[in-house]
DNA sequence: TATGAATGAGGTTTCATTCAT
DNA sequence: AATGAATGAAACCTCATTCAT
């Protein structure tokens, strides 16, 4: 992502106030949540507002681009547990420090959300990549009996969502992230048990 | 709710717009997000924008007054269930039903969390009205070895929020609600597992 | 002023509504000037709204109707006056008083004027009384000695209003007062002098 | 007053902005009182809406900015009169000066006393300026002998305000203004009047 | 006649976006 | 490329006035 969408590479400085912008709305969409206002964050990133919208030229581009950080982010951090010596571990520490870093998520994703914007096509082939880097993490967690083998990714991403919401939001206490554990984990006569004791 | 802060009761008239103002502001919020003008709200009940504010008197209590009849119907639901036969079904009927009711609710959860006020001050008495009725259901799942005995209402409520979450946002399938009620259950291994198996 | 404009006679309740609503109107267009709400003035009377707007059509009708009632007030005071033993002392007195009251009638007189209502139509047949009664006073001072000749009715009540205002407003002490008074009074080197002395 | 609260210099349009609305805010202020709709003012300017609450963030800050204005206007011309070769035609010229002027300064004299901001607070250090410039002009035409010596800069400012009041509603013709000078002139039988006599 | 609920124009203020400097 | 002043639509809210009860 250091081209602008007419494809030019951009200048040093301009890349520079790219990401200091981006920098700088993480931040602010984290504290005040979304409905921010688009000069805060210019003024938190020490430019004028002219700069923000030169970069992203609307708000919901801001948003999204966000976003679609956020979602990088998350993504290398599934990548470099893939090859983690303990496919179990690897799964579920992956899961709980999504959790963790929910707070700013949160405001991002209901933004888009609220913003009539489809999660999924706005983060364009970002979205994949952290589906793919999860479905990796679950495959392998799944083979060696630590997770219940009758789900995918989608399942995971779908909790991984509404668990990270009740942290942010409902202050839930890491009972709540036990029970998911509990529930995402072979379940007790069934084929995958069977699978699991293999 | 009937009557105004003031004490007084209510003309029939004018009791009939706050509810038809009560019922848009439920639609709209949820079709639309929390950002949704009130003039929308007032054009959806068919009245005035002036009725509006003269019922609520800003849009934050508006707002909390859509949060409070969602939770007041909540928790009438949990004390109906209060008495069925099969506690255990009862329990999870519960929590099926709300999730399936969840796109509104969240839609104001989110408002009144962003707007800064917490929702649980917000909802004054209502709140523990809720709380009690799903306290009950699950105390009575857990004597009858249907629930795991090592949780409270708290984290049945935020758990309860963050599935939500997932099936209104993130298209959480039915196999999200799966996976929390195996996480809920007892588990295998457990003087709880002793107790289902019973 | 016992009739409505339609002129029939009032009944004894209505008469009674229409007396507490024009009282509620002088307390509260004193204490909140003139843009308090009509709905304040219907509260403070302990009637309804409407109850307001069936005696007075419009707010400025209202306004008129407290404007006319300090005026007849004033009225009645200067003429008590018209025959005390001393035309010097009654005069400066009047004068004195109307000031000190001054804090009211400057609300009211200030929204006619800025309602673009020109005082003297508002005031009807109101406003003759005042001068009439006023110019009476006056005469007599001067006939006395005790004020310059060389003013009328209309300057005396131009310089009422200021000096009020001065008191309302600007703080202004007693010294104002006293400039004025020493002013009114008939000056050195000129026949009022001669006048004075005898 | 060429810069912004935050200190930074104004651009050149931006400046040339400022003062258009300031000049339309007193042109509007003074014809339809301090109840003109800001939007008017906007009209007048020839500038958008938001141009106006750009430079004066509340209508309230605009009101005060106009004060402003127009009191170190006064202030510029009494500094003018203050080594003039008659200081008693000075003290007297700016008097009547200052009471031509009083339609617009009426206007929102009133405007922030209705707002509840004293004055005296909000105009910050122009308040003094004015007094302190009267001050002058009276001291020496009080030396002079051609004011009273017994009254000091805040008698003349509350006597000003209200001739100006006189002068601006009630009609007050010249004989009001007469009338003033008369009181503010040394009176007969005292001290004064014997300085006044040399 | 009295009441107060309903109305909607209008006021202040915010903010995403544009454009001259 | 960067800046920040200008814009105006739209939001929230008030209040004089009307009208059904």
């Amino acid at each position: 992502m250091t081209t602008t969408s007419s494809g030019k590479p951009l200048r040093a400085d301009a890349l520079r106030n790219r990401a200091k912008v981006l920098a700088a709305a993480e931040d602010v969409f984290a504290a005040q949540g979304t409905s921010a206002s688009t000069e805060e964050v210019a003024r938190r990133a020490g430019v004028g507002i002219g700069t923000v919208f030169r970069h992203f030229p609307t708000k919901e581009s801001l948003l999204e681009a966000v976003l679609v950080a956020l979602l990088e982010r998350l993504a290398a951090q599934a990548r470099d547990l893939a090859s983690a010596a303990d496919p179990g571990e690897a799964f579920f520490g992956f899961f709980a420090r999504v959790v963790a870093q929910a707070a700013t998520k949160q405001a991002v994703t209901d933004a888009l959300a609220e913003a009539g914007v489809d999660a999924r096509e706005a983060t364009g082939r970002t979205g994949p990549d952290v589906k793919a880097a999860i479905g990796t993490l679950l495959e392998r967690a799944q083979r060696a009996g630590a997770v219940r083998a009758d789900i995918g990714p989608s399942e995971v991403t779908a909790l991984l969502a509404g668990i990270s919401y009740a942290a942010g939001r409902a202050g839930g206490s890491d009972d709540v992230l036990r029970i998911a554990f509990d529930g995402l984990r072979p379940q007790g006569g069934t084929a995958d048990q069977a699978a699991a004791r293999r």
